[in-house]
DNA sequence: CATTAGTTTCAGTAATTACTGAAACAACCG
DNA sequence: CGGTTGTTTCAGTAATTACTGAAACTAATG
């Protein structure tokens, strides 16, 4: 890893060992926060020489990382390589995030709660299994179902969402002043 | 893996899988689904022989899954071996896991970022960086906060909140009307 | 305090996952 | 076309991580 400033490396090392308590390769943790911190889109060549890895390594993780839409490509005029770059606004990234680890695990998992459930338990032990699947089933839902009405706001309403933190409580107690929130049956 | 129900051994794979994309091994995964469907406490044998491992493999598993505190131990009287549950409350579950990554994720991850911020940059280059910086840690700060209010409510108001929802556009419109949350600077 | 029942540790090994370089492929250009 | 530049694939290998069995440890019991 060469020509980067400390403070960069030590971010970029620290987002590689995040990437591996995620589920994510090192170096592809690497080779995001290189991108989110640059101040231009970088080519996979530049990339290989600031980290230090093989061009071929590059290209995987570049590629998982499209897979996941964490980063774009797009072409520089008069330049046939192409440029990486991860999305200016922090809150998209992690809204893509939310979404796409929702489709890929939270989905599949919530497909086979419920395909479990359709069917009798066959003895008392499975009966209570049953059980346990459907709390958790009932929880991944709700869940789910907050993580997509979150998709769905606009990023204004995002930030203002974000800022009432602990105002959490509050916003409770008026629950009962807010009738038109029970109505429905969800 | 042998005496259980097809549906609970699809369960115990499924979360064994899981576990793997979260960084998680797959055995500490298969341990605890098990511990979670069944309907009463296993000590480490039992789940040795359900599982198919070796003893001290479950050992360092269990022992994996008290570091998260997502175990407890107990002893039944008249019996030497140690029982192991999980709690019985699906939310509380998901809340120490919650609480958990914020402690070993999170918090570190933002502790390197304010002291990264501390410094002057040096170059453009590394402004820019920092200002990146910047963002994600405000952001994460945003969500650290959201993350401990969430473990200071009582479980009846959680549950209340996850059934908001979709709730939450038409909660966001009244904001005007709640001028008592705009007043304090974070 | 020796025996038994149970748990943990750890060095060695197995299995998995990540990385590499070479070759194939693709697109552009004169 | 044929050459040039750039990207991807993939089989082999390296590195990491997970698993095991044997031995060490701990605590209760007669």
């Amino acid at each position: 890893m060469k020509n980067l400033e400390p403070s960069i490396q030590a971010f970029i090392l620290h987002f590689g060992e995040m990437g591996s308590h995620w589920g994510i390769n090192r170096t592809v943790g690497q080779i995001y926060a290189l991108l989110y911190v640059s101040d231009a889109p970088l080519n996979a060549e530049q990339i290989t020489d600031a980290l230090g890895l093989s061009r071929s390594n590059v290209s995987m993780g570049l590629k998982e990382l499209q897979s996941w839409r964490l980063v774009q490509s797009q072409h520089l005029p008069g330049d046939r390589k192409d440029y990486f770059s991860t999305p200016e606004n922090v809150l998209d990234i992690a809204l893509t995030l939310l979404e796409e680890r929702r489709k890929r695990e939270l989905d599949p998992t919530l497909t086979l709660l419920r395909q479990t459930l359709m069917e009798k338990p066959g003895s008392e032990k499975e009966k209570h299994a049953h059980e346990r699947m459907q709390q958790m089933c009932d929880l991944m839902e709700q869940v789910s179902d907050w993580a997509e009405d979150l998709q769905r706001l606009s990023r204004t309403d995002l930030e203002l969402l974000l800022k009432f933190g602990n105002k959490i409580p509050r916003l409770l107690e008026m629950k009962g002043k807010l009738s038109i929130m029970g109505k429905k049956k969800r």
